[in-house]
DNA sequence: CAACAGTTTAGAATAATTATAATTTATAAT
DNA sequence: ATTATAAATTATAATTATTCTAAACTGTTG
């Protein structure tokens, strides 16, 4: 249980008491050795799968935003329909599986740094990214 | 009245029928000298400013998603709460206004082309986009 | 152990989008 | 031109993701 405890610790430090609930939805998000990218609808699956809980739909929402909030978590915008987050909160790219629906990070390597040559006046670069959808070989066009 | 002539034409080859609400809607759409970004609520409401009509909220979506599977129109996904059309359907790069929610093109030399060095195995490259978030220059951090 | 603010929860509310089913319209055939 | 038919439009209902609400509960601090 030492890694609950750091969990513990994480979220005391950003301000979050830290209850039953959001150690569970720490330890389901943190707790696994590559990225997570997932909707709410994963987690609260994940929850249940993986820890055989229920945890409200709206606390899942509101820990997840908080974590948000405090940089533990990235939302990725690539569906209109439904929000994705990432625990990988840095600025990178990421490849988008259009047949699985699939989020999968680029590594350092596999994207050549993009230039912005020109900016808009008045405003500030916040990030730069770039969104490389994929699709299966097959020549199945319409 | 040529230009409703175009459209008309546009819509026939594309086996769309030519009907009174769709020549509407494509004269707001592509009327203009600039690309046009919307969402759908922005497209009903110069439809009622521009051409003083109304035309049923079902249909509007109808017919943008109809012109959008012609490639007349592009989807593109930011904020995952709703949905932007655009009528420039290259692929292409936007900037993004986080203060004002504007997407703006970015043009051709405003960013130096990507180069995607390793791909998903089995999986080809649909389009290569690069998003860049802007916001005022003011120092309003939380 | 209080006391109190912060949190969780079930369920209601909202907002974007999609589905339905009746009416209307565009096109093609007569 | 009239008619038949399929396609489109419309008002409205349904759906889905998300947010709000307000009551019950829990973590922290003294
Ligand atoms: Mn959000
Ligand atoms: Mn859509
Ligand atoms: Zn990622
Ligand atoms: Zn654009």
């Amino acid at each position: 249980m030492t890694k609950n405890f750091s969990f513990i610790e994480k979220l005391r430090e950003t301000g979050l008491r830290p209850t039953k609930q959001r150690i569970k939805i720490c330890e389901v998000l943190f707790n696994r050795e590559k990225t997570f990218h997932f909707t709410i609808n994963d987690l609260v699956k994940k929850i249940s799968e993986e820890l055989n809980e229920k945890i409200s739909l709206a606390t899942v929402y509101n820990t997840v935003h908080a974590l948000q909030k405090k940089g533990y978590l990235k939302e990725i915008s690539i569906n209109s329909n439904k929000s994705y987050f990432d625990t990988n909160t840095s600025v990178h790219h990421h490849f988008y599986d259009e047949d699985t629906h699939q989020l999968i990070d680029c590594n350092e390597n596999e994207i050549e740094s993009v230039k912005v040559k020109n900016n808009i006046t008045g405003k500030k670069i916040n990030s730069v990214e770039v969104l490389v959808r994929v699709a299966s070989d097959n020549q199945n066009q319409n």
